[in-house]
DNA sequence: CCGGATCCGAATCGATACTG
DNA sequence: CAGTATCGATTCGGATCCGG
């Protein structure tokens, strides 16, 4: 193990220490959604190895990143530590930019609540953002999403929501399905017309108007410089 | 190769798949602080194995995060894309918050200017600087740092600055010495003076009271929650 | 010296099976 | 549910070597 480290010294060299190895960000990343049992993480990340799994979140324990919290009355859950919390800046940062590089999902891609979740929320516009309440299916995975004073998403389906938490109360004004086309959408490379015209989105419930202000409310901020690889 | 894909369709996946490789990272941090050739990186990384560098170095390439250029009468240089020069933010994040996890050096750790470098960058405080004009040695690395509009860092030794590289004209206003111990300083938990009294930093020329300003200018903002692990 | 390529043992990863 | 055990396939690390 000592002779896997980079034998730098910096912040970066550290961060990667800590967070670098192979599935551990992911974790993280759906960490960042909310606490998760060893049993969601790996439906979330359905390709881990389970002993993968078990390696990673022990070494995320034993660099404060993370930490076991015993339920009563059966089960555990892993969740961040305040310090892992704040990896919510790069986590963020990073969604942002993998998403420009972004093309077709693969045959066997998944894709699952968390993903679109923390999506949603690394391209919020947090001081333009006007008032609105969403629903969004983009593959089989369904979102209610919530921009009043602040963003606040909950997973609908599937499967249902998770124990603890709250069902909205009220009906979305818009209930947006899409695909993976969508992420021309949240890239900003079109807007919510272009969008419908393409067929990436689809308005299948309530007002079709509020879609722009989805689109307003979700997306890079700076669209430009296409990877191009 | 395409059995060690994550099978994850959204950002954060891709952008691992992109720069989530052992070293690849510190790679893209020396270019984010300018083109450097093979030999370069393979100095300010002297643990990475040739094979891994040349391995990474084309998985970045092929990935449109860097490219090479032919510099004219002999030799290449590698440098960031656009698109790679947007994992600015996303390294600096990184920095910040493995800075706070910093511990002392291991016996065998190097550090590189180009390191120091980047964790000045990602704790400037843009907003709030004031002009000022430093000298800094860390170990055996020495920079100079002028911040006026923008920021900028020249390398002064070692070893000389790079070829293409204007040396600073002018004095600084002061030259600050110092180890490890700087990092206190960089990550807020000690303000100029408890730094000075408690041997982190040294001022070794010119203006003491110009450590105030730096410290003002450089360092985490919310300096708080130590990891603790 | 620059910019790698090659070879090989060690460590890690991935897949599957199995268990308290 | 929450992992551990096992084992072959990859990758990594360290060293050496090579063409300009």
């Amino acid at each position: 193990m000592a002779a896997r480290t980079y034998g730098q010294y910096g912040g970066v060299a550290t961060a990667v220490e800590l967070i670098g190895e192979r599935w551990a960000l992911l974790i993280v990343r759906d960490l960042l959604v909310g606490p998760r049992r060893y049993t969601d993480l790996k439906r979330g990340l359905p390709r881990i190895p389970t002993n993968i799994l078990s390696a990673r979140l022990k070494e995320l324990q034993d660099g404060g990143v993370i930490r076991r919290v015993p339920i009563r009355r059966c089960g555990l859950v892993y969740e961040l530590t305040p310090y892992g919390r704040e990896l919510e800046p790069v986590v963020y940062a990073l969604a942002r930019w993998g998403l420009r590089a972004l093309g077709e999902p693969g045959e066997d891609d998944t894709f699952s609540a968390d993903a679109l979740t923390v999506a949603l929320r690394a391209v919020f516009r947090a001081e333009t953002a006007d008032p609105g309440d969403y629903e969004l299916r983009v593959g089989d995975v369904a979102l209610r999403v919530q921009v009043d004073a602040e963003l606040r998403i909950t997973r609908l389906a599937p499967p249902a929501p998770p124990v603890g938490g709250a069902l909205p109360v009220g009906e979305p004004g818009i209930t947006i399905t899409a695909g993976s086309g969508i992420r021309h959408l949240l890239t900003g490379r079109v807007d919510a017309a272009a969008a419908v015209a393409a067929g990436d989105v689809v308005v299948t419930a309530g007002d079709p108007a509020l879609l722009e202000r989805f689109a307003a409310t979700f997306g890079l901020d700076d669209a430009e410089s296409p990877p191009l690889a």
